[in-house]
DNA sequence: CGCTATACGAGTAATCGTATAGCGGTGCTTTACT
């Protein structure tokens, strides 16, 4: 108990010391105590609630540097800047844009122990020299940010963030906060599981937010539903975002829209990465007004005053969406969030469940490769002596190492870890390929779900996520429909 | 699902429909070449 107290002071000083905070919020408190406790931690609360005060704070109070993995390197500088700027101690970033000869300087003071908060992303930490480098600067703290891209990119997309995994074992298992504004209870124990924590306390906060209205409208024409969301953006409240799923909407609408004297721009991934910046700033200094986007815009969006969030084709999970239209009403005040849906768009997101058949070619090549070598290759090797591009070979790798015929060494090599027939190898990958195909599919129709629920829609949408919330809430479509409203407090 | 690029036959010169296969969304990296 009287340890306990102790921490509780020593936390709330060094927040006052470090960050000039006058007091922390609860969520905040609770998670740094948890880490100085010894134990793992998964911390799930909205954007803007100070996360990241979190792990600034227990690493300041833990001996040894902090490593934060962050999966965008526009937020890696956001952070480290945002570290620099206040009290705390030195921090680097480790990424591509720095030159060779920079990063062997960073990595030079980062194995000097000069630095306390390294920011990465992922793919850096498969680079066995960056683990070495780790190892000497006694890393005490490692805190995964948005760790949702574990279970929603590790899979395919950007597979080292399943590699994180034996990251952490190899820096010898400091602890671990996982950070995240947005997972399912089903997401929860994948992060969990996938990153080995052992026995992590797992704190869920601010879930609700009351103060988005939900809505959808229900279409069977395409014009119709077009013209609709148009009308509807044309008159809302702004600033505002439309998500689509594809680039070719996200430019159609916003032509659109500005052939309606509507000041709205574009933006995706097909962009070049200064005009996204210059699309960026431009909304959050109030200079647009309204973003239509695919998924690619979102992460690092902090902008307080979003009126609206409307989608015009459907996201792929529920999770997806809660975070999407999570980004409106940070203020407080009220927002909407419009799905414009048909039915028939759930179908045209099948394709984002992935492909339905492995590339057994590929899978051959690469495992014939390494059981002929009898010994362990780096991936340069791998990609040498099969001709695979790279970016292809990590998923291949990553869909072997799965099925346990192949193994991924602490130094970055791989090496077969069997002669197991080729066929079944294949057939194993096969298997996993279409669990993760399943599961995506699952998720599509969680989304379908809500969108033809026909109660309260937040108590739909928190239950997904494992709150045990009670409708009406008085601030959905159906409610309104059902002239249900919440019962007196 | 729905779009678009490509192929193909018709049937006669340059174009026009129609059928169909393939693709669509998230970013890190590294490397070769201006």
């Amino acid at each position: 108990m009287s340890k306990t107290n102790r921490n509780v002071i020593d936390i709330a000083g060094a927040a006052r010391k470090l960050l000039g905070f006058q007091s922390l919020r609860p969520g905040q408190h609770d998670a740094i105590q948890s880490l100085l406790e010894g134990r793992d931690t998964v911390l799930v609360q909205p954007t803007g609630s100070g996360k990241s005060a979190v792990y600034q704070i227990a690493g300041a109070l833990l001996e040894g540097a902090t490593v934060i993995v962050s999966p965008l390197i526009a937020l890696q500088k956001d952070q480290a800047d945002a570290i620099e700027a206040s009290r705390l101690e030195a921090t680097a970033v480790v990424n591509s844009t720095l030159s060779a000869s920079e990063q062997r300087e960073v990595l030079d003071r980062i194995e000097q122990g000069k630095v306390q908060y390294i920011f990465l992303a992922p793919e850096q930490l498969r680079k066995p020299e960056t683990i070495e480098r780790l190892r000497a600067a006694n890393v005490s703290l490692i805190a995964i940010d948005e760790a949702h891209c574990i279970s929603q990119w590790g899979h395919d997309f950007r597979p080292d963030y399943l590699g994180l995994c034996q990251v952490i074992e190899a820096l010898d298992h400091p602890l671990v906060l996982a950070m995240t504004a947005t997972a399912s209870r089903e997401v929860r124990g994948e992060i969990i599981e996938r990153l080995g924590l052992q026995n992590p306390r797992v704190f869920v906060h601010g879930f609700d937010r009351p103060n988005i209205s939900l809505r959808v409208d229900l279409f069977s024409n395409k014009d119709e539903k077009c013209a609709s969301l148009l009308r509807r953006v044309e008159f809302a409240e702004k600033p505002g975002i439309v998500y689509v799923s594809t680039h070719k909407h996200a430019e159609d609408i916003a032509a659109d829209l500005q052939r309606m004297g509507v000041d709205a721009l574009c933006y995706h991934g097909g962009l070049k990465a200064k005009q996204r910046e210059e699309i960026q700033n431009k909304f959050m200094n109030g200079e647009v007004p309204v973003i239509v986007a695919t998924n690619a815009f979102g992460m690092g969006v902090d902008k307080p005053d979003i009126r609206f969030v409307f989608h015009a084709d459907v996201s792929d999970s529920l999770d997806a969406y809660y975070q999407e239209i999570g980004r409106a009403g940070r203020d407080g005040e009220e927002a909407e969030a419009v799905l414009f849906y048909r039915p028939q768009d759930i179908s045209a997101q099948q394709f984002k469940t992935g492909p339905a058949h492995v590339d057994s070619e590929g899978l051959e090549s690469v495992y014939n490769t390494l059981i002929a070598m009898r010994g362990p290759m780096t991936r340069d090797e791998i990609v040498l002596e099969t001709g695979i591009n790279a970016r292809k070979l990590v998923g291949l790798l990553h869909r072997l190492e799965e099925t346990e015929a192949i193994r991924h060494l602490d130094n970055g090599d791989y090496e077969a870890t069997s002669s197991r027939p080729l066929s079944q190898v294949i057939e194993a990958a096969a298997e996993n390929q279409k669990f993760q195909k399943d599961l995506r599919k699952q998720r599509l129709q969680k989304m379908q779900s809500y969108a033809e629920w026909r109660s309260c829609r937040r108590e739909y949408l928190l239950r997904y996520f494992g709150d045990d919330y009670a409708g009406p809430c008085g601030n959905c479509d159906r409610c309104e429909e059902l002239r249900l409203m919440p019962k007196a407090a």
